[in-house]
DNA sequence: GGCACTATGTCCACAATATAGACATCGCCT
DNA sequence: AGGCGATGTCTATATTGTGGACATAGTGCC
């Protein structure tokens, strides 16, 4: 348990202290689209000079970052590339899934997400695409939060009573839309709605006129370690098709729940 | 060149003793397809017990690995495809590529590469795989020159002619083969022919045995931003080959760029 | 069933490492 | 010229990481 508690807590192993201070740096060349020059890395890390510059001289050391000489842009290096990669295409959930997602999407036409909880956020690992010009600008290894999305509601949906009350005591229910649950104990009544009908849904929750339906996805223990998703412009959305894109989702993932305990 | 000569010899940063020990073992789970669980983990690296034990917990407190609870091992987690996420996912282009790709693996069913220029170089970002056994040792992260590759120089024939002297004044033309193009004013001539026909040429010029079609995907604005090809092994290059495969390869970065246009 | 051996996990005194302030240098604006 | 901010480097000091040693659980052998 004691891992988890470091995770929550944007972590404090022992003896990790420089570690963690490396990832800081990291995450905030990943965060740059355009790269960060030294400058902009100094203001953006709370480190002393001195100290950034070591650090960002190991990350190029390992090639996780690269530095661009024309701009003097610190970007991120093909080592990260490759790790990202391997992640990617080793990962036994999506492996599983891939198949029922794409089954999915021949059968709605719509926009389909994988997503693994991660740091209290949902990360998308896959995502197929619908034939629809109009789309959803989300990307793999994207995130969004727990309570405003339906991969994030799925997952929650998912959790013992305990652990439900465990993590929603450490979301902070920041408003998206109009429509985005704030309230945490309107959230857990609209989450335990969720779990007793098999599907979570995002009205506009997130985004304004988008519209989600997302279930869980257990491993052989009864955990939720992810969670699938349908996505659609509210103007493709009517009674109707809810009711059978509901039906397909819960469908799905409870298939690709099945599939997981054969296999791993 | 400091940068390359630490990067070569395993890295000598100073005050980066324990990143690199942290690395090391982020690269040995990496590299199991499988997972590593402690013990063997304990004996991959080259690190007494305890230090393993920290190194590990601050990994998976970072979320860059995770523990599986059923079989004890330690996998790649999902935090790696969240910071390479801005920099893989290249504006969804790979998104958008995939089922053009897919098609065009089946339709040669040889090695499809997609790469985006970085640093003067090309990173492949996406890699569909023919399914004859002998096949390339590239790799999605992976990144070649741009003068020696069908990427390459499929991206350079996609450039203004000022841009293009610009970069390739940058180049430096380093032999890889007999073939390889070592003169600027001889592979400028050669990057004009390719322009013009659509599609670039790797004959031979960045590994022996090896001959790629490549063609350049364009954004809206008509900057390149990318490049496809097919690889193949010279037994399997022929003529008649050759051109029905130019003209896929062609076609396929047209209907990308196509897309993209759309979706942007 | 008992014993030995190996694997697993934790701890802490010490040594090696990272830190952050101070110094040196450069380039830009007034 | 001269002042100011940004950039890069150095090093004494304190914090951090280290790895051997201990404790415990698991496994195989006789």
């Amino acid at each position: 348990m004691q891992d988890d508690e470091n995770a929550r807590t944007g972590n404090q192993v022992q003896g990790a202290a420089s570690f963690s201070k490396f990832m800081t740096v990291l995450q905030s060349i990943a965060d740059a689209p355009r790269g960060l020059d030294i400058g902009q890395l100094t203001k953006s890390v709370p480190f002393p000079r001195g100290t950034v510059y070591r650090l960002v001289a190991a990350l190029v050391a390992e090639q996780l970052v690269v530095h661009h000489r024309e701009d003097g842009t610190y970007r991120l290096g093909p080592r990260l590339l490759q790790l990202a990669a391997k992640t990617w295409e080793s990962s036994d959930l999506r492996t599983v899934a891939r198949e029922f997602l794409v089954s999915l999407r021949d059968a709605t036409d719509e926009v389909v997400h994988l997503a693994v909880p991660s740091s209290n956020r949902m990360v998308y690992i896959d995502k197929i695409e619908g034939s629809n010009t109009v789309q959803m600008k989300t990307s793999i290894g994207g995130q969004v939060e727990l309570h405003s999305t339906s991969v994030g509601k799925a997952w929650l949906s998912g959790l013992s009573d305990d652990r439900l009350n465990e993590v929603l005591g450490q979301l902070t229910l920041r408003r998206h839309t109009e429509k985005t649950y704030t309230d945490p104990d309107r959230l857990r009544k609209e989450l335990i709605k969720s779990r007793e009908r098999g599907y979570a849904f995002d009205d506009e929750e997130n985004e304004p006129d988008i519209r989600c339906v997302g279930s869980p996805i257990f491993d052989r223990s009864g955990e939720p370690v992810g969670a699938i998703s349908v996505s659609m412009p509210v103007y493709r959305h009517d009674p109707e098709r809810h009711a059978k894109i509901a039906s397909l989702v819960f469908k799905t993932a409870k298939d690709i729940t099945a599939k997981l305990a054969v296999i791993i």
